[in-house]
DNA sequence: AACCTCGTATGACAACCGTCATGCCCACAG
DNA sequence: CTGTGGGCATGACGGTTGTCATACGAGGTT
């Protein structure tokens, strides 16, 4: 199992990702690189900078979104406050332009989509580690023509309360807000998404990335 | 590329699963397998059926439900149809007690999540081609003890087409109704489910895979 | 100091939503 | 041939939601 023995050189690589089937299919994937070596498998975002430490460090941390515990952008916002060194490619199901930015601001050096050809994985791990940063042009422009997440903080808390149906007087209850201030948020989400009712203001806000 | 030759015994395989990234990691984790060979991808679950065809069948076709053109569900019912003799493997991100009813009653041999380990994928295949059915004993248990389905057909329209945040003008006229009757089977649905409103029970129906 | 944005709140009004009773037609099972 | 269940419709009623005007304090900018 150790082929490579303590002068090993190859890209040493930990994949969070919480589907066990996919994650050991990308690994067995990286593992046939001839450069690259998968060192270590977590299924849960908060399991990721602990992995990294107690690997002794690694050089590319390949991080899924959609994970239990923690989400792959705080993870990498974690990892970047306790292994700076370490270069984080985001990898996610949904090409959401809000995803992306969130992505560079917690300092991920690539950002992948899991319909890209498989191939560009380990391409991108590769321009990482020279000093690129890694980005699907297509995606980068979306990002930028949807401009910033007009939602003020507690908008976000609002609407993302309201996500499972919940009526105003719970979410009222659950953020200890009036219920007419409440109404007031919500009303300020669907003028600014351009919905028409809370249901579809949730459903415009992720798609765009903005919960 | 072609190694067996023409005396290939291995187990043919159709890989259908709309991310690119993840099918061709896939399709690398079964040809590892010393049984077993990926004969043919498609990203479509319209391109399903087709593809068997083109191949001149195939021992196994492995199908994700999440896929554009033609859900894995109905491809595998197509399929039924157009080859009744390849047997199904349906694959998926979500373990929800009506895609297993679903997918029984399109024929599947198999039901697999993808968080369940890799090895059990080609393990699953093995089993599939000797005849038996494969499915996880929880998943199983939840189908049986969620019961049926409670919504009509019609009400099931309604809810999909209120899914998306529409207004009961919009679903009346997507679907050719007078809007009384579409509030009608809207607090139906929402008995039925348990719900308090129409969001809450388009969320429940969907645990549950009754959309 | 004047101004803006954000968070919070209230009250009023209109529009929309959920419920219920009731009716009709059709198909299918008993 | 008489229930029973699904599909469709109407009307009425009360509750919820969405909008708007207005208000106040805290924090930051000009």
């Amino acid at each position: 199992m150790n082929a490579g023995s303590d002068q090993d050189r190859r890209i040493r690589i930990l994949l969070a990702e919480d589907q066990a089937m996919i994650r050991e299919a990308l690994a067995t994937l990286l593992d046939l690189e001839p450069d690259m070596r998968v060192v270590g498998q977590v299924g849960r975002g908060d399991q990721v900078a602990d992995a990294v430490t107690a690997l002794g460090g690694v050089d590319v941390a390949l991080l899924d979104i959609e994970m239990p515990g923690l989400d792959g952008l705080s993870a990498a916002a974690e990892l970047r406050r306790r292994h700076p060194e370490t270069k984080v490619v985001v990898l996610t199901t949904f090409g959401r332009p809000g995803f992306l930015r969130r992505a560079m601001e917690a300092g991920a050096a690539a950002f992948m989509v899991k319909d890209a050809p498989a191939a560009r994985l380990a391409e991108a791990i590769r321009r990482v580690l020279a000093g690129e940063r890694v980005i699907d042009p297509d995606l980068a422009a979306a990002a930028l023509a949807d401009g910033v997440n007009p939602l003020t903080g507690r908008e976000r808390d609002v609407l993302a309360a309201s996500a499972d149906g919940s009526v105003n007087a719970e979410i009222a209850d659950k953020l200890c807000l009036s219920e007419g201030t409440v109404r007031n948020y919500l009303s300020a989400c669907i003028q600014k998404t351009g919905a028409r009712n809370r249901a579809e203001a949730v459903r415009i806000a992720q798609e765009k990335g903005w919960l």
